[in-house]
RNA sequence: CGGGGUGUAGCGCAGCUGGUAGCGCGCUUCGUUCGGGACGAAGAGGUCGUGAGUUCGAGUCUCGCCACCCCGACCA
């Protein structure tokens, strides 16, 4: 019943509060989990922000196919190298054998390619600024519940493009709608930047992500966009005629978030007592527990459904537990664990002083609060410090944990705790050597003009493992 | 795929040198409680993962199989 402490097995502390905090279960299919209300309530509510934010920038969506034939496939010789051994393939249907095994989508560029080259003709039909919500399955041979599972849920924009400056543009413009959306929503602060060639995409020119710490100083990438050049309109052989009558490949994009950011979401701002819920991602923000004792059940329990009114006719999340099967102990302890950012305590004294208890979850903080017209707004200032508590937090945790390395026995202590920041050749043969010898890999170059500010990334230098000459530093860590 | 571990009530576990299964939590009913995981009383719930074998007798011993979890390598 009790969390495994954080600070005794982070993994376990993890594991704990999905489980103990309803959030997933483990399902009867290896390696993939069933997503419960409270975990599912979270990805509706990420869906939403990021839903509304694609739209804004241009996007529509649309759904194709779960089912991708193995010859689309392997017409991206990179991509189907990358995503061949993962698969999940249907070698039968209705009885009979198939001509054509038929691949469990992974991600889906062969199969819209493959419809995009029907769509387009002129450059009058560019851009296509389409995305998809859906779930993919990659046959991960370790999995673990929201981080990494076997089918997950995400997703996946695609489009399509005339020039390559115009493609890039909305690599960058959804790199940005991400990094807003993990610290705007998530509370969850982000460095933007590029992978390296051996860290990016399968089939990709180059990829952006946004990459996250978490906790116990690791790194998790959160999302990512994809520049794929003119890889996939070759292989599914899209071209379109230019205003001046020249036949020309599309240029196209890929960008993905996943469920994985559930995972995240725990994993950054979570303590002993279990979740710790962003309001702007939590459905319910603020529950009202009615402290009853002898006989002043009906004088409560009318008060606690009258203040639920007036906080939900606010636009507050509220959620009233007048259920007299436990105790207030029981369900203090039981909505910290699931993370409600705000608890609402009233009982038959707070009435007669006219007021109530407010608890933080963020800070544990109590303060009470006059039941008056100002309360709707007092909760909502509390959400939204909340809100921002969480978000400084995180990152001043990151800058705390993330250091400049000036020598290779700095750099594998510094990656043992933290983001350590170092030269880099610019070689894979360094970053495959990193990567064996301490398992830390570059989590990205950043882009982000603060963050190179910050660190003085681009002043020159020698790189922490050859010695050669570097231009650059760049974010090592470990990472999930 | 390597290493480790676990399968006994819904969950967590105990069950010794073999003798036909128990504890805590949860669940049901009733009552008393309620400002940090309440208390009492009475109940319900188990082909001991699976298949062989040894034995008069197997949760327990032997061998096989299966499943899952954790740690690594691969990956979002």
């Amino acid at each position: 019943m009790k969390l495994t402490p954080r600070s005794s097995d982070y993994s376990q502390w993890y594991l704990d509060i999905v489980l103990q905090a309803k959030l997933a279960d483990y399902s009867d299919v290896r390696g993939c989990m069933v997503i419960r209300p409270n975990g599912y309530a979270i990805w509706e509510k990420m869906q939403a922000a990021l839903d509304a934010m694609f739209k804004e920038t241009g996007h529509v969506n649309a759904y194709f196919p779960l089912f991708i034939p193995e010859s689309f496939m392997k017409k991206e010789a990179e991509h189907i190298e990358g995503f061949a051994p993962e698969c999940a393939v249907v070698t039968h249907g209705g009885g009979e054998e198939l001509a054509e095994k038929l691949y469990v989508r992974p991600t889906s560029e062969t199969i819209i390619w493959s419809t995009y080259k029907k769509w387009i003709q002129s450059y009058r039909d560019l851009p296509l600024l389409i995305n998809q919500w859906a779930n993919v399955v990659r046959w991960e041979l370790r999995t673990r519940l929201f981080l990494r599972t076997a089918e997950f849920l995400w997703q996946e924009g695609h489009t399509a493009h005339a020039t390559e400056e115009e493609a890039k543009e909305e690599v960058l413009r959804m790199i940005e709608v991400y990094r807003r959306f993990a610290e705007d929503f998530m509370a969850l602060p982000v460095i933007v930047g590029r992978k390296t060639e051996s860290e990016k995409f399968a089939g990709a020119k180059e990829t952006y992500c946004i990459e996250a710490m978490m906790q116990d100083g690791k790194a998790l990438q959160s999302g990512t966009s994809h520049h794929l050049g003119q890889n996939f309109a070759k292989a599914f052989d899209c071209k379109f005629q230019t205003k001046d009558g020249q036949l020309e490949y599309v240029w196209a994009t890929s960008w993905g978030v996943s469920t994985r950011l559930i995972g995240a979401l725990i994993m950054a701002h979570s303590d002993d007592k279990g979740l710790v819920l962003p309001p702007k991602l939590a459905t319910r923000q603020l529950v009202i527990v009615p402290i009853i004792k002898g006989d002043t059940k009906t004088l409560v329990l009318e008060k606690a459904s009258e203040l639920q009114k007036q906080l939900k006719a606010n636009g507050i999340g509220v959620f009233l537990d007048d259920s007299d099967q436990q105790t207030p102990g029981w369900k203090f302890a039981e909505y910290e664990l699931q993370g409600v950012p705000l608890r609402l305590e009233i009982g038959a004294k707070d009435i007669e002083k006219n007021q109530c208890v407010v608890a933080r979850r963020d800070t544990g903080e109590k303060i009470f609060l006059p039941l008056d017209s100002a309360l709707p707004e007092n909760i909502k200032n509390l959400l939204a410090d909340i809100q921002r508590n969480l978000f400084a937090r995180a990152l001043a945790y990151r800058n705390e944990k993330t250091k400049e390395v000036k020598t290779y026995d700095e750099f594998k202590a510094q990656v043992e705790q933290g983001f350590a920041i170092a030269h880099w050749d610019g070689t894979a043969e360094t970053e495959a050597k990193i990567k064996e010898e301490t398992k830390a890999t570059i989590r990205c170059i950043p882009t982000d003009e603060s963050f190179i500010q910050q660190y003085h990334l681009q002043e020159e230098g020698k790189c922490i493992y050859s010695g050669k000459p570097s231009k650059m530093k760049v974010v090592f860590a470990k990472a999930y």
